[in-house]
DNA sequence: GCTTTGCTTATGTCTAAACTTAATTATACT
DNA sequence: AGTATAATTAAGTTTAGACATAAGCAAAGC
């Protein structure tokens, strides 16, 4: 119901709890100052560092704001963050109950368009490698993947046969990044994306659009394109 | 360009980052057992704790995986993880130069449909207040918002004046939440949306749909309708 | 062979104490 | 008054040491 790394029953835990608590039911409003560190440790009976752990859990959750000798005060306008998990498209399916395959609709080397080299930070006039893949659970489109994928980042890439590995599980297993833009978005299918989804053009799609750098520069830049209807959950 | 609580410069930072590119050179492979953190405290001339913070925060981000007595490792399938900040619709518009603006289209107490009671685990029959609302960025309309608000959860909201203030705005400020949950999805614009946003029936937008509890019972379920093109962006 | 039991180990958590650093407040100076 | 400077404070970080606990391992028992 809470953070991840939360063991669920620890004194900083507990803290955490009860400071959330405190906030809910208003016994700290908005923008109040907290009382500080050194206090909390005596009013909870525990050390500093275990208080500190705690505020800065809720911190990174947006619920505290804390300042170095300004003290820790309520966030007024908590511009709440939601941690959503990108998970690989076959273990997604697979823990649906359903039997993943999927079918790589066209592979070729090609002259990076412009929007993707701009999207990759690319110089113009670099060769990558095109892929287009349709990901299928129970025999019904799920996803449909675009993606461009740049060799000299992820050196080998020519050599793989994606009919038997996926292009995103050969590039995760084999090219974690350091970086990454994330994107969703909206969008009518156009001819294209109907086909390969099994639905009528214009139906809405939710899109999404990621590129991971490595320290060699951009790896892939990938569009999804999830099956209509399709929905994503976050977790605040 | 990495995580949020992190002041950049300190050790356990600097052992975040050094693991990291580990990783990321491949030193340390998919799913190989790292050294432990006594190890790595000799290696690094720091506490064992500073480790621990570190490979924590790794840990917390998805790339190693810890296990009691089993050890760190590397992990095999990254699921990775993205941030998303769900921004206060005003502070977002005015963010982007704009001027903002809203107008509640509609608001009256009614009864729960099935659907929205079901989504706010009320028993039906409960009277709840139902807002429309369109939020403007320089006389553009930016989002439609569809609200339902639970006033047992929420007490006062009979009484203000959301002409004033913007539905979401007085409740982040006065009812801070413990719980919620959050779905993104495409919806092909209805008639309503697509007047209210001044755009063509069918066409394709991106849908925020966010429920939130607090030890009241549900205080609000909300349905966000983005102008279409909008995109939102993570942050890994 | 299979299961149980206990030992061992790596991580999880906490503590007390120290030092660092940003930001506020007070003071001295112009 | 306005500005520069120093003192103070609260959070940020680190350390060394301790104990807790889950999980792997091996020996003993069935």
């Amino acid at each position: 119901m809470n953070d991840r790394p939360a063991p669920s029953s620890s004194k900083a835990q507990a803290i955490v709890a009860e400071v959330r608590r405190r906030i809910v039911d208003r016994e700290w409003r908005q923008g109040d100052r907290i009382p500080d560190e050194a206090a909390l440790a005596i009013e909870f009976g525990v050390a500093r560092a275990t208080v500190n752990k705690a505020l800065q859990m809720l911190a990174d959750e947006g619920l505290l704001d804390r300042k170095r000798r300004a003290g820790t005060r309520v966030t007024v306008n908590p511009a709440r963050k939601a941690t959503l998990t990108i998970p690989i498209v076959r273990e997604q399916i697979e823990g649906a109950g359903m039997i993943y395959h999927h079918r790589i609709v066209s592979q070729k080397t090609a002259l990076a368009p412009d929007e993707v080299a701009q999207r990759m930070d690319l110089p113009p006039g670099r060769m990558l490698i095109h892929l287009q893949t349709v990901h299928y659970g129970d025999a019904k489109p799920f996803q449909v993947e675009d993606r461009w994928i740049n060799p000299v980042a992820a050196p080998g890439v020519e050599l793989v046969d994606f009919q038997r590995i996926n292009p995103n599980e050969w590039l995760v297993r084999n090219f974690p990044w350091l970086r990454a833009d994330i994107e969703f978005r909206a969008e009518n299918a156009d001819a294209r994306d109907a086909r390969l989804l099994d639905t009528r053009q214009g139906t809405a799609l939710l899109i999404l659009q990621r590129t991971t750098w490595n320290d060699l520069g951009a790896i892939t830049a990938v569009r999804l394109a999830f099956r209509p209807g399709y929905s994503l959950t976050a977790s605040p």
